[in-house]
DNA sequence: GGCAAATCTTTCCACTGGCAAGATTGAGGA
DNA sequence: TCCTCAATCTTGCCAGTGGAAAGATTTGCC
């Protein structure tokens, strides 16, 4: 009947996907700095070398928790875009908004997701999940001109411009150095305010001279 | 005559800078995920709990530590800044481009400086020297207009929007998610491309509709 | 039924940060 | 001059952490 749960202390069943959600979660209430494999694994209820097995060491784990909050970031894009007003710019602001929402959502995850080098090894789940959220932003940002996505050099600064300004607000904030209520992130006000300030500040034009 | 070197094993004389140095070396060749105060305490030779009555624990050096690195992040800023072209638009540049600076010479230093939350509490050292940073880039937008730092709230704002851009560029070009050459940082080559690539996307400007 | 591989546990070791108690040194007062 | 005291640093200790090695258990497959 269910797939997944087993009452037998051996051969968990879902395994990896449970110790995620438990390193997910320990993230959230204490933080990267007093990330623990073994209180993961504790929260779990195995032995503390069980990880090790299915992520290789403390790095292959948090590498797969980057992976996944790729994924998260990805879907928190998709999901702003797909509620916003189907003009290309709106489309864009509205990738944006999803990005600060993941941001504020999950903050351990998020630094952690940008704290790791990208490396230079196309190879990896890790490089995947990455480069999916980057070209949904490429994606965006072309269907401004509509053109295909880094179709000239300039569209591809442009992309670049925009990542940096929504993320630059996103890592200022999170340290307490932009005027946002960090008190119930995920509230309708929080995330209008938010919302209003990255508008505003995505406009700022200031011109040589 | 000499003023800090001791000879004896005890009373270092300087040691809270000799620590501190040490612990900047050990960032740079280690990074901060396995940075290790017992290290930085061999590194300059003494006990393991030396630095601990410096400090009191483990935060209070890496809060010491990211108050020296604002310091750093302003003096790159002021001496880039001093060099650059005497117009208001190329001063504002410049601090940019001292903002990179530091970031690119000691990566590990500046994401521990930001990676710290801000904190509510204006009277510590940390806090002044955050604040002290700051103020040097409200100044330098301050004066495109010729008016008072944070004179007006849309003055505010694009301090906001000047910082915000050029945090963003730095973190994700330590990430690696910016082509720019990451191998000797501090050639003028490099330091060449990367203000070349400032100027430009801070200048993008994506218009609604 | 039985074998091989996958999965998880137990045991051990080196390393880390912090506490407590003690040793050493320098400064200032009788 | 000597003596006390505070500041500085060391030693010894403990709990917690990650990882390696070897063993126990279960599943899949023939």
């Amino acid at each position: 009947m269910s797939g997944a749960t087993k009452a037998s202390s051996y051969h968990h069943g879902d395994l990896r996907r449970a110790i995620l959600d438990a390193g997910e979660a320990e993230l959230t209430e204490r933080g990267l700095a007093s990330f623990s494999l073994r209180r993961v694994a504790a929260r779990v209820g195995v032995s503390h070398t069980a990880p090790s097995h299915h992520f290789g060491d403390t790095a292959g784990m948090i590498s797969a928790l980057a992976e996944r909050g790729f994924g998260r970031l990805l879907a928190c894009m998709e999901a702003r875009q797909a509620s916003a007003t189907d003009t290309p710019y709106e489309r864009l602001m509205g990738s944006g908004m999803g990005y600060l929402d993941f941001a504020f959502a999950n903050p351990a995850l998020f630094r952690l997701v940008f704290g790791l080098p990208k490396g230079p090894s196309p190879n990896s789940d890790l490089h995947r999940a990455s480069e999916a959220a980057f070209m949904h932003l490429a994606g965006a940002v072309a269907d401004l001109h509509g053109s295909a996505p880094l179709a000239h050099p300039c569209a591809q600064e442009e992309v670049l411009a925009c990542w940096t300004r929504v993320h630059g607000l996103a890592e200022l904030a999170l340290s307490g150095y932009i005027p946002l209520r960090a008190d119930a992130p995920n509230s309708p006000e929080a995330r209008a305010e938010r919302d209003a300030l990255f508008r505003r500040l995505f406009e700022v034009h200031l011109l040589p001279r």
